[in-house]
DNA sequence: ATTATATTTCGTAATATGACGAAATAAGGA
DNA sequence: TCCTTATTTCGTCATATTACGAAATATAAT
């Protein structure tokens, strides 16, 4: 039951419902989603690791980033359920879909590490 | 998108998801709840009022009693979804089969407000 | 090797949550 | 009416959560 609590748990915040529905575009680094969602790296990292502990998410570090994806693995029976639910929802929130938005032109290059 | 928030963090607490479970059988009063989980009549009625507000559950008040149930209202899209997944999920978690026994044999005539 | 970049971990502060008991509210029965 | 019962609300405490910046870690580029 505290798995299925913790599944919940991960789900019952605004920010990291934002970046569930940012990922269904793409895959993204954490410095990308910290510019979307104006935060500090820190706290999207955190963020990103409540997600990742619950399943929702995996990670892959591929060189310099390491890229966050929705996870398509079926091993998760709440995870299998609740993921194609949450991507019916939500298609007309204002937040979401200027997220969705930004998704498209937000670039790592441009983004991460300028001094 | 708070709405959808709140729905889930309405789920991400053990003991609601217990209370949930247990309505699955009957409609429940608060101190049968209160008896069967072992917390302070204040805890219960707040975790009610939390599954209340997220439309998880809906009450009818009849006579000294105020009865709770599974909201079968079709008209909040998350609940109508998440509560079919959440019935069939738990089926063999220890507490959740302890719960929905004592559901089965706790009677609040004899458990209400003894001295 | 040294420097720069990307991310995580740590320490900390503000706020939220979950617990309790006591007081308030509401309804039923004597 | 007065007392009992069922529930809610309030005040409070301990713990959890969310946020930040600074320090630590890891990898890439020079």
């Amino acid at each position: 039951m505290t798995e299925l609590a913790k599944v919940f748990k991960a789900l019952s915040d605004t920010n990291r419902i934002r970046i569930l529905k940012m990922l269904e575009r793409r895959s993204l680094c954490v410095c990308e989603i910290t510019e979307i969602l104006e935060l500090a790296t820190s706290t999207v990292s955190k963020h990103l690791s409540i997600l990742r502990d619950a399943e929702l998410i995996v990670d892959k570090k591929e060189g310099k980033w390491v890229n966050f994806n929705i996870n398509n693995d079926q091993n998760n029976e709440y995870v299998r359920h609740l993921l194609p639910l949450i991507r019916t929802w939500l298609p007309s929130d204002a937040v979401v879909l200027d997220d969705k938005q930004k998704v498209q032109s937000v670039n790592r290059n441009t983004v991460c590490g300028i001094q």
